[in-house]
DNA sequence: TTGTACGCGTTATCAT
DNA sequence: ATGATAACGCGTACAA
């Protein structure tokens, strides 16, 4: 089928020591053996067997990535980060879709420790008690992407979900309204749900405003009908609102969706600012303003973190990103 | 480390021939030595080694996708549906990202085929001579998504680009519609660009509709800017125009944010049909009326189409996949 | 039914 | 500077 480097060696008339020594720019051969093998690879088209070296050097230079999701911006902007940083690390990325099923996962997790991947990146989803135990068990290095374990020590890059909900909430307050609201995604996640009610509620209380049960709804998910659903019953429940912080972007084009059809101008009578800036935040009407997360990057510094992980073999220290405000057209002063 | 074959063997009091055909579920063991060997396994938590196997099978049950695009829910809806059609096949996915970049392509072209992976999917992109030629040397099957191969034979699954297009235009034409534009991505993209060109001027042309020059304006990328571009430009040189072709559902959605600037009414004054039906496209104001691609489904029956290649060695013929106009609210009857 | 031993394509150790 | 050869972990033909 494919040449060997036994192949090159017979036709090189060298050993394969030799050959080997060359391929992987070790000393011992003169320069006249080296050109005259390089030849031979090159007329052959010699491919080097990665899975035999993989073998023996227990390094399969390949990374696998559980996502929970596949169809969303949020989720493979991170992949875009990671497969750049491995690309330039020389690994490749194996993906795994997992719908947050948690039979899915081990299967998952299984798999990628059979195929002795070098590394693990956990992204967007609670780790379990069930997965934790799997990789420790395996002993297959791992970091947590926009997400954390407060259980178990365990690396992690993410923004601090409480901090940017917190300044979205300042944001609107700057801009002069007190009537706020927000529509939260799940309240039992306790990674992107909780920690953003907590933020949003916390800036309120710092300036002194009064909050409710009416000032947030609660959805099941962070997606575009939680939003449309997600103003509706805020309208009701909150008739004076005049500033809204959606928990995603999706939920805030959601909501922007819905006070359009309910003939609600924004952001003359409602205010909105998003979170996660994806790039749909900038082509509704009128452009959204968020909070952004540096979601490539920190699939890229997820990868880094990894990487070096590998190569040093102690446990890098977890990392907050920065979080930002990204000023479009949602969102109008209140005077 | 982890452990082997060997260990399993050693103490089970078994030989690893033994251990091995119990794994592979042969025959030439009794019952008894079947349950302990199991048992064996599960104690020592025996995981075997994807690597070794791959070795000496030939098979990594790992393949290739390659996408010029990640962040980009057209690209990704292909890789949902690829990586869902492997997880049932027990195959892992590897993603690279080239970023039409001819280097990059090549370098990951040259990747996988060390990693021996068992099949490669090109999505999304044309296949240029050269990555025929480094394919058909390192003899490693390959199968198109998305786009397709007029100089070489190899199997693809696509939706015809023609044919919807026409299916688009003649849709306006049947909503009454004289006055028809396009908005095109890159004439010079012979998968993407021309034939949908060509399909929009068909269907004018068999409805005995004049068409001249204006009709149409050429943009470089299939973006949103070359959307809110696309359309002012239109506007232009086409005053009279009341429906419009998007070549792209984010040109379509660039053309209704620039209409809303415009003080242009979609649908009452202007109609919008898109193309590829893209979530955002439910998600827009009003919301996307646009011919769909099963794009999910297209990246299952790809991957299908590899797995079948690869068991049976026989190429398999190429698939085009149905479209279907989505009917939502940017396209109004012409009276 | 079970075990021995060779080979898959490399790297690395020890000679020479 | 170069070459034999033993691993790496597994599958399998052959023998028992």
């Amino acid at each position: 089928m494919s040449y060997t480097i036994k192949d090159v060696a017979k036709k090189a008339n060298v050993s394969i020591a030799t050959v080997s020594r060359i391929l992987n720019a070790q000393s011992g051969y003169s320069e006249k053996t080296k050109i005259r093998v390089l030849q031979v690879i090159e007329e052959l088209g010699y491919q080097p067997n990665a899975i035999a070296r993989g073998l023996i050097n227990k390094r399969t230079h390949t990374i696998g990535v559980l996502f929970p999701k596949l169809s969303s911006s949020l989720v493979t902007d991170l992949l875009d980060g990671i497969e750049k940083a491995a690309g330039i690390s020389g690994s490749s990325v194996i993906v795994c879709h997992t719908e947050y099923n948690g039979e899915k996962t081990l299967k998952y997790l299984q798999l990628l420790s059979e195929k002795r991947v070098d590394g693990i990146i956990f992204a967007s989803e609670v780790l379990r008690e069930e997965y934790y135990q799997f990789l420790k068990k395996s002993n297959i290095p791992i970091i947590l992407l926009s997400t954390e374990s407060p259980s178990f020590s365990i690396p992690h890059v993410k923004v601090n979900d409480f901090h940017a909900a917190y300044s979205a909430a300042s944001y609107l307050i700057e801009k002069g309204h007190k009537n706020i609201g927000m529509i939260s995604g799940n309240k039992e996640d306790m990674i992107a749900g909780k920690p953003r009610i907590e933020g949003f509620q916390k800036a309120l209380a710092d300036a002194h405003i009064p909050l409710s049960e009416e000032n947030v709804v609660y959805k099941k998910g962070f997606s575009f009908p939680d939003g449309v659903e997600g103003l509706k019953e805020l309208l009701k429940q909150f008739p004076s609102v005049t500033a809204l912080f959606a928990a995603s972007d999706e939920i805030a084009i959601g909501a922007l969706s819905a006070a359009y059809h309910l003939g609600i101008k924004v952001p003359d009578e409602l205010s909105i600012i998003g979170y996660d800036n994806l790039n749909i935040a900038s082509m509704s009407i009128p452009p959204l303003t968020t909070v952004s997360q540096p979601l490539k990057e920190m699939g890229e510094t997820a990868a880094g973190m990894l990487f070096k992980l590998l190569e040093t073999g102690k446990a890098p220290n977890s990392i907050l990103m920065p979080h930002q405000i990204i000023e479009r057209f949602s969102v109008k002063e209140r005077i």
